[in-house]
DNA sequence: TATATCCATGCAATGGAAGTGCATTAATCG
DNA sequence: CGATTAATGCACTTCCATTGCATGGATATA
């Protein structure tokens, strides 16, 4: 993955050792990230440092925040061309409630959902939690 | 209100002055709660007291648990009946980003969702942000 | 009524996670 | 290279959720 210094750059921000090594750890997960599994994963770096990259990855939407309902909060990787839009971006996430893996769900974009004469939606957050694939199979 | 400690006793818990109290703070507000607010609003009691009430009416079914995305839970009374079931009685959950009031729309059940093959659905967290009708007057 | 039992309450302490101020180091630009 | 700006590291704080243990009150049973 050479292209990643140069989304990077494309997103404006500075293009550091640390940055490359979290995205690529991102990238290679198929489920969201705590901060925490993000601090096992890098014990050399700082805890602060690892929390001001992922909220930087944030608001040049390079990745998006998760709240599954666990307490904790999750990230994951944006798709391309995403800018975390009700209508086009915003997707399903899972919560397996057995492995505890949070999953996004990209292809399930939020139904539109009605709310109440004087109520302005803004935004949504839809979570399902049960038994993920991996964990039915056992 | 003179049905409430008929109505704890049929939930099988001991009827208590405070759980009396909490239970109408409750009954009196429409909007959900956290326990903050239920700790300013009963000065004397203990935190852990109010606490542990409040996750006892969960256990029973009394109020639900509301994860708004704010980072502190939300407690509302269930509905008479209720049994926090996902096709009968989950339903949606308005958070007013301007007031920070959130808003049990249980009117509003929680529309099917498709999950991919291999998944199972148990439970459904659907929070619509945005701005209620009364900031919306303004 | 006495007494044993169960549970609600209060107090203290813990742990986890999010967030901030400030000093230092590294990257960028002229 | 020097100056500027941003990233990193360290220390500290705050907030919320949760638990252990001691105590007091309510309930049940003899
Ligand atoms: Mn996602
Ligand atoms: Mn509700
Ligand atoms: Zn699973
Ligand atoms: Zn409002």
């Amino acid at each position: 993955m050479q292209g990643v210094e140069t989304f990077l750059e494309s997103k404006s921000i500075r293009v550091t050792a640390m940055r490359i090594l979290i995205y690529n750890f991102l990238s290679d997960k198929d489920v969201a990230v705590t901060l925490s599994d993000i601090e096992n994963a890098f014990d050399k770096a700082d805890r602060t440092t690892l929390y001001r990259t992922i909220k930087t990855f944030e608001d040049k939407e390079i990745v998006h925040q998760i709240d599954d309902g666990t307490g904790v909060t999750k990230y994951a990787l944006c798709e391309p061309n995403c800018h975390c839009d009700l209508e086009t971006d915003l997707h399903l996430h899972f919560h397996c409630t057995e492995c505890g893996a949070t999953i996004c769900l990209t292809d399930h974009k939020i139904p539109k959902i009605k709310v109440p004469k004087g109520f302005v939606a803004e935004h949504v957050n839809l979570v399902v939690k049960g038994t993920c694939d991996k964990c039915n199979c056992d």
